[in-house]
DNA sequence: TGTACATCAGTGAACGCGCGTTCACTGATGTAC
DNA sequence: TGTACATCAGTGAACGCGCGTTCACTGATGTAC
C-alpha cells in the first residue's frame, strides 16, 4: 500500500473511531454532527467527504465493524466452551464480560443504536443481530448440554441468549461509570452472580424439558 | 380548573404527544429540535417555554407518563395471574402483547431511549425500570408457580423477565412495519409461539430447580 | 351585574451560531518517460 | 536517475438554513370591587 493510502486509510479509521467516542461518552449517532467529527479528528469539515458521502454511510461501516468484533467473541466463546467442556457457566459468563472490557465501544454502539435514530443503520445492526442469533443456534447444536434439545426450544434459546448477552453486556459497562471503584467492583461481582443465576435457571430448564415434551406452564 | 388551566394543559400534553409521535416514526429523542416540537402542535417556538425550561425537561415528564403506563400494563397482568391461575403462559403473552398493541408510543419511548443521547433521560429510564423490576419480583413472591423459589433465583428472574418483555414489546412493534399485512401476521404469530417457548423453557428450569440446589451447569 | 385591572399562554421579529454542502485551491505523493 | 505531469487528501471561504433564546407585544381569561 502506497504512502498515501496507508495515510488515507488512517484518517478513514479516524472519523470512525471518533464517532464511536462520541457514542461511547453517551451520545447518540444521529445527533452527531459531520463537523463535530470531523473537528474530533482535526480535518476540515469538507475532508469528511474524501471518506463517506455522509454520516450514515459512515454509520453503516460502523455497524460492520462492530458487528464483526462481536461475531469473533462470541465464536471465541462458544470455541472456548466445545473444546474444554469442563467449562463452567461460571467461568464462560467471566470470559464474556473480559472480552467486553477489552472493547467496550463495539457493544455500546450495538446496542444503544439498535433502536436509535437512523433507519439505515437500525437496519443493518438488526441484520447483524440475526446474524449472531444464527451463529448462536448453530453453536448450541454443537455443544452437548443442547444438542438433544427440540429445533423450537433451541432456537428460542438463541434469541434469548443474544439478547441476554446484550443487556449483560450494557450492564456491565455501565457498571464502570461509578467514581468509587470498590463500590463498582462490587456491583459488578453482583452482576456477575446474577447473570449465573439467569443461566442456571435456563439450563436446568433445558435438561428437563430434554427429558419430557413441553406442556403449558 | 379555569378554562385558561385547561387549554394550557392541553397544549402541554399536545407537546409531549408529539415527542411520543416522533420518535414513534423512527426519531431519536437527542436529535429533536424544540422548534420541530413546536411547530408538530402548531405553536410558536417560544410558546414551548410556558410549559418547559427545555428538552431535556420534556424528556423527563415523558419518562414519568411512559413509565406509569407501563407499571399499569403490567400489574394487570400480574393481576390477571393471580385471580386466574389457570391463566397459562400461553394466555398471559397474548395479553401481555394486546397491551402493547393498545399503546406502542410508551413500550418505543423507554426502551429505544433506555441508552438514547440524553444523559438524565437515560438515568430517569434506569431508574423507572427498576422499580418495574422490583414490582415484578414481589409478583413473583405472590405467584404459585414462583413462591418457592429462593430470593436469589427470584430477583435474577425478574430482572430476566423484564428484560425479555422489553425484547418482545419491541419486536412486535417492529413487525407491524411490514407492508404485508398477512406476512406481519405470520410473523407476529412466529413470535408469540418463540416468546411462548422461552418461558416454557426458563418455567421448566424454574419447578426443576425448587426441587434440588443448582449446581453448575 | 358591570367595570377596571391583572394575569399569562401564545406571538413575531430579531440575534448570533453551528450546520451541510459547494467550490476553487494547494501541495505532497504517484507515475510515465 | 531525473523530470514533467497527474492524482487526490485535505483546505478555507462562502452560501443559505434551522437552531435556541431574548424581548416587547397582544388579547383572551381571571379577579377584585
Amino acid at each position: 500500500m502506497s504512502i498515501r493510502d496507508a495515510r488515507k486509510q488512517q484518517s478513514h479509521q479516524a472519523l470512525l473511531d471518533a464517532v464511536l467516542q462520541l457514542c461511547t461518552a453517551g451520545r447518540s449517532f444521529s445527533s452527531l454532527s459531520l463537523r463535530e467529527v470531523a473537528r474530533e479528528v482535526g480535518l476540515a469539515p469538507t475532508a469528511f467527504y474524501r471518506h463517506f458521502p455522509d454520516m450514515e454511510h459512515l454509520g453503516l461501516e460502523l455497524v460492520d465493524q462492530a458487528a464483526l468484533h462481536l461475531k469473533k467473541v462470541l465464536y471465541q466463546l462458544s470455541a472456548a466452551a466445545l473444546q474444554q467442556p469442563q467449562h463452567t457457566v461460571e467461568h464462560t459468563l467471566q470470559l464474556f464480560f473480559q472480552a467486553v472490557d477489552a472493547y467496550p465501544p463495539a457493544w455500546i454502539f450495538i446496542i444503544a443504536e439498535r433502536w436509535g435514530g437512523c433507519a439505515l443503520v437500525r437496519q443493518a445492526i438488526e441484520r447483524e443481530i440475526n446474524f449472531l442469533i444464527e451463529d448462536c443456534i448453530y453453536n448450541l447444536k454443537q455443544h452437548a448440554a443442547t444438542q438433544a434439545l427440540p429445533c423450537k426450544e433451541r432456537e428460542a434459546l438463541g434469541h434469548l441468549l443474544i439478547q441476554l448477552a446484550q443487556n449483560w453486556a450494557m450492564s456491565w459497562i455501565h457498571l464502570a461509570q461509578y467514581t468509587d471503584i470498590v463500590e463498582a467492583q462490587q456491583q459488578r461481582l453482583i452482576l456477575l452472580e446474577q447473570s449465573q443465576t439467569q443461566l442456571h435457571l435456563l439450563f436446568c430448564g433445558i435438561s428437563h424439558s430434554t427429558r419430557q415434551p413441553i406442556i403449558s406452564a
